[in-house]
DNA sequence: CGAGGCATGTAATTTGTTACATGATTCT
DNA sequence: AGAATCATGTAACAAATTACATGCCTCG
């Protein structure tokens, strides 16, 4: 139920509309949790209706701005706290890696080649925002800077772990 | 579908029934792709409906065993080889260190402390494992080695990370 | 006045989880 | 005979994906 508490964290910077939200979710979030747009509106329904968000105010098109409740917030600090994160590491690119015996050699060496461009890409996409961030006007808090660092050293171990898959194979 | 693909990668070592792929992805599998018995015998059904697998031999109580048909290898090498692998990194853990500063530096920084504690763990289970291939039989592929190499590299890189994120903090 | 962006939703399908239900064999 | 293990399935529910549907405002 972690969509549920993104939706919360992010109101616990200030109420926003579903579709703000969304825009959020498009250029920060969803690098950690994708969401669609009808996951959110139906999450933010529920939400209300468990009385962790209000509609706080209602706008032009339709919008409603949604609010964190005292009990929206107090949900959120317990999930921070005392939740174990469950880690349902999923990795469709791992689970082909234990399958590889079924492709030649030279096709699986292809295969890790390719996953260490995917990985060196990545690395240099998130060096661009880190560059932007750290140069201009610093609106990346201390924790949004860790998730990044987060995002680097991974990229980086996968280019080396496929580069030395590569010459394994 | 994934999972259609890890049953199909599972059944190219030799024919099995569905318990028997449970027990597979209990021990083994369960790291990188989890799923349920009941996911499990219901996408055997799909498979040997869509002409990817069928059953082999019946045994003793209702036990079926399933076989890879030639279409069945084809599917699985045109998904090792042509089809990109989808990464939706979800990160529950790091969905957490965005919101970390609705909670206090001290719980945050305990956060993190316990999150280099749980890689830490990690990394010591799976050294244990490959010491235990290392030694006896050699009952793992290269590629299980392989993965399992990236395991222990993701575990050591996010020890280290949860130690730095905490000095910052 | 038309295009683009704002804004919210519903419906259908697939994938994954949890719980339940049942019964046959083998081993001690 | 009883326990453990083998073995398969169904049902209910939750979460996620994809596609569809609709309409209002604002700006040029």
């Amino acid at each position: 139920m972690s969509l549920r508490h993104a939706v919360l964290g992010l109101l616990a910077e200030g109420p926003a509309s579903g579709y703000d939200l969304m825009k959020t979710f498009d250029v920060s979030l969803s690098n950690v949790w994708p969401a669609t747009q009808s996951q959110l509106y139906a999450e933010l329904g529920k939400l209300a209706e468990a009385g962790f968000v209000d509609v706080a105010t209602q706008g032009p098109r339709g919008r409603k701005e949604y609010a964190l409740t005292g009990e929206g917030l107090a949900e959120l600090r317990h999930w921070l706290t005392a939740v174990e994160p469950a880690r349902t590491t999923r990795s469709d690119m791992l689970l082909r890696v234990f399958f590889l015996a079924r492709i030649s050699p030279e096709e699986a060496r292809e295969f890790l080649r390719h996953q260490a461009e995917l990985a060196a890409g990545q690395v240099e996409r998130l060096e661009g925002i880190r560059a932007f961030v750290e140069s201009g006007t610093d609106d990346l808090s201390v924790y949004g800077r860790i998730a990044l660092e987060y995002g680097l050293r991974l990229g980086r171990m996968q280019q080396e772990w496929a580069e030395w898959a590569e010459s394994q194979v």
